[in-house]
DNA sequence: GCCTCCTTTCCTGGTT
DNA sequence: GAACCAGGAAAGGAGG
């Protein structure tokens, strides 16, 4: 009684009742199970709730999800029917993923946003789900952490949105993932309003920059002053991310 | 209350 | 000399 699918299905409402967050919920399960690659499910094409979801019809979630429809169509008919669902076991004798309750909460904690925006990689680590893998998801469904916007992100965004501040940091090297700062302080100061800490400058935010390079979200790149480099564990940045 | 994470603050020393 | 870079150390704040 301690399977992923039991603890998320067996207690949770009925799915006609489900919110947005929790049919997204529903599609992570499915992708889990049945080992589904993210990209292959249309995420914007299930903005909708569990009374909207449960009204599709088959040929409905084969035009939603195509390959990928009939899982979904055979998941949900399930929990419907009140059933659990859960994987047949198959030839390959795959294990049934577990999940433990608090790491299930810190997953419900996620609040939803509007569903326009780019793809991004998500990695699942230790405080969404209990194994580590990366997954493509448009940005609305992306978890928001609980502390707020991570610095690097702010930057990203601020990259990524040039108009709404523009003139701050701009892309040395887009596909590299190369940028510079041109008004270090200003920035500095946009950051701390963010944080409301009005004595925030660069040479403080610059110091939280240099310890992503030991996570390597950002990296060193020697020899220009003001210029840094998204790392291997910065995402949401590149084109082909969108 | 304790722990972890992510900064924030202060600092020294080096480089441009 | 100013601005920036690098990184150690300690502390703060928030969530789990």
């Amino acid at each position: 009684m301690s399977s992923y699918t039991s603890r998320l299905w067996s207690h949770d409402s009925q799915p006609q009742f489900w919110s947005k967050y929790q049919v997204w919920e529903w599609l992570q399960q499915v992708m889990d199970i049945h080992q589904i690659d993210a990209s292959a499910i249309p995420f914007q094409n299930f903005d909708m709730d569990g009374h909207q979801l449960c009204s599709l019809n088959y040929h409905d979630f084969i035009r939603a999800a195509g390959s990928v429809g009939h899982i979904l169509y055979n998941s949900i008919t399930e929990l419907k029917s009140g059933g659990r669902y859960e994987r047949e076991s198959g030839s390959g004798g795959q294990k049934k993923k577990t999940i433990t309750t608090s790491k299930r909460k810190a997953v419900l904690n996620v609040f939803f946003q509007t569903l326009n925006g780019p793809l991004v990689e998500v990695i699942r680590s230790k405080n969404t789900f209990h194994n580590m893998s990366v997954v493509l998801l448009p940005l609305a469904f992306v978890p928001k952490d609980p502390r707020g916007t991570h610095l690097w992100e702010f930057i990203r965004d601020i990259l990524l949105n040039p108009e709404r501040n523009p003139g701050l940091i701009k892309w040395e090297d887009r596909t590299e993932g190369v940028f510079r700062f041109l008004k270090s302080e200003a920035v500095a100061q946009l950051w701390g309003k963010k944080k409301n800490n009005s004595s925030m400058t660069y040479e403080k935010l610059s110091r939280a920059m240099r310890y992503y390079y030991k996570r390597e979200i950002l990296e060193r790149v020697d020899g220009r002053r003001l210029v840094y480099k998204f790392g291997r564990n910065a995402r949401g940045w590149r084109e082909t991310e969108k």
